[in-house]
DNA sequence: CCAATTTACCAAAGCGCTTTGAAAATTGCA
DNA sequence: TGCAATTTTCAAAGCGCTTTGGTAAATTGG
């Protein structure tokens, strides 16, 4: 079924039907009502194709998801960031279009989209210390939001982000006022610019007691099970090994925990543990007592707000810049307690 | 720039570009090489819209990803399937349209992608038993490919599915041969159809050797590491607690591994834990040791499969169905080990 | 009651491509 | 050299919609 045939059907004109259809005043109520109607009954929809071309419109908007044929990773925090954009679409009546392509050739995929007009706005995704992909979109002339932001980049750009720095000052804090001072990071890869942003705000809480950070505790990695496990094995079997451990989510962390109990340890009184929490759906962290202690930050939430912001950039393209920062929330878990020094001390005085 | 200018810079009319750009034989070699070149010097595409309404085709294939408003799970699963149907689509020159929608609208959702013509084919998630879904894609005349199968619906469908019962019942098998009899089963929710399946085959390894399956020591439930930790823990403050525990992916076994440390045993030693492994690019159970005794099948791999199979179904409209059952390797990892009992008895016989 | 609006509808053009049917240019062979 | 066969190129139609620039019918006002 199209326009023309269900025109013909109601005996009204192609230019008619489609006013009635798209809510344009120029049509008697009762006409409107009686298209509606047939339309639904005919289980008529628009053709997208045609009305993508006749609005000069694509009504989508698009995600590109770089993939490594190497390592095989896909980053674990991308489902829900995109269900919580995709929500928003559909509530706007745009599609999501996902272009899976090999992490070599991601600039590229971004200029075909453009060039091809297949959309009308992107969205970019895990930003690294002075990205690229921005100056390219800013260059191209597509409207395009980023989930984080890119230190080393002055120009003008639309953003939502995390305090990342703030949140890890806050973790790193949190544990030094427990009495811990040999604190490790595990960090995402180091190119990443949120990775670099969590490793301002870690070194800064430590300068600012006077500790000195060491390099030996510092790691950057992607943010996988096992780069949480073995990097704390490896940690704890050592030599002075850390009281404490900041992680960037909660993957490695788990990791981190299954360390410290193999070791013989107890997280939360051996050894303490903080994360920052993307409050993926799957691995809840919240309830009366959380596992982890952390800093949460719905990824989900943020999809929703990084769709809106390109929704809103879309319609007007004239405005501002949109720059949101998205403050994390600490809640206390059960992964942190006093330094084991500190307790000791404070055990003797009793 | 669009198809004109560039014929009219070129001094060729457009159905030359067209066919040069396209590939048809009728146009001579060194035009085609002149064609070709100024195309790339201008960074021309063809627009995607206008040629999606020539030629009739959305080159898109439709993924719906329903989400609960209610308790904002996501399947963790999505992220690696994407990634492995994406790939696919790239290298065939499809777009991947994700409609995220209210999982109450999931069928609203395909009919409108269908009437609109926004796809040339879809993929059916996460089917459940007796699935409507099926029947309905058959009616409206898509070709589709569904990423599991549906128990109770008897008419043809092209799927791609994991053998779910086989999987389950070596699983359980593998425990009945350490010694194992009190056995509980973390099963995903109930009205899905791979729950269905493996709660057969673990039925099913049970029986033959003579073991009555005891409903309460299986559980249906969404496969978060809560449900593990929790259901876990429960059992085994118990009276009479399992031995050993079948697990539905490696998300719940995490929260099953915390449950049995926090209750003073050993995975691998006082309790035993084998998994269905989907091959999650952070969550990697491979290497020498891996961390759990599985039955592993790449989901990433599955995508791809069911991505070639819908692109070779929309080429040839005629074709069979495409039925295709994966087979899980099982390895054997550092979760499992004899049963306490029988370990005790041949201690004793020493 | 009739001119001036306003309302309700329509025919046709246009979006940027592909594809059909025909014309122009080139080639082969007598 | 001349003409048929072949190769190469082109003009125009069509994909299914929106939107422009109307016209006829209904309504209003003096």
């Amino acid at each position: 079924m199209n326009l023309k045939e269900l025109s013909d059907l109601l005996g009204l004109s192609q230019t008619t039907v489609s006013r009635a259809l798209n809510g344009y005043p120029e049509v008697r109520e009762s006409t409107r009502q009686k298209v509606l109607e047939a339309a639904r009954a005919h289980n008529y929809a628009p053709n997208a194709r045609a009305k993508r071309l006749a609005t000069g419109k694509a009504m989508t908007i698009g995600h590109v998801l770089p993939v490594s044929k190497k390592h095989e990773m896909v980053n674990p925090i991308f489902a829900d960031f995109i269900a919580g954009a995709g929500e928003i679409y559909s509530d706007n009546g745009f599609d999501l279009l996902l272009s899976v392509v090999d992490d070599d050739s991601e600039e590229a995929s971004y200029r075909k989209l453009v060039s091809r007009e297949a959309v009308d706005g992107l969205i970019v995704h895990g930003p690294k210390v002075n990205d690229s992909r921005i100056a390219l979109l800013r260059e191209l002339g597509v409207p395009f939001v980023v989930h984080g932001r890119s230190t080393e980049i002055e120009a003008e750009y639309s953003w939502v982000d995390v305090n990342n720095a703030r949140s890890f000052q806050r973790l790193t804090e949190f544990l030094l006022d427990l009495g811990h001072r040999r604190i490790a990071l595990l960090n995402g890869l180091a190119d990443m610019d949120f990775a670099t942003r969590r490793g301002t705000g870690y070194v800064a809480a430590l300068e600012a007691r006077g500790v000195m950070a060491d390099p030996a505790l510092m790691f950057h990695d992607e943010m996988t099970e096992k780069f949480g496990f073995e990097t704390a094995r490896v940690l704890l079997a050592g030599d002075n090994p850390p009281t404490a451990f900041v992680v960037s989510s909660i993957i490695p962390a788990i990791g981190v925990r299954r360390a410290i109990s193999d070791s013989g340890l107890e997280m939360g009184r051996d050894v303490s543990v903080v994360i920052h929490d993307d409050a993926l759906s799957y691995f809840s962290n919240e309830g009366d007592e959380p596992a982890f202690t952390a800093v949460r930050s719905s990824v989900r939430q943020a999809g929703r707000h990084v769709a809106q912001a390109l929704i809103n950039k879309i319609a007007t393209p004239g405005a501002q810049v949109h720059q949101e920062m998205l403050e994390a929330v600490l809640t206390v878990g059960r992964s942190t307690g006093q330094a084991p020094a500190l307790r000791q001390a404070l055990e003797q005085e009793k």
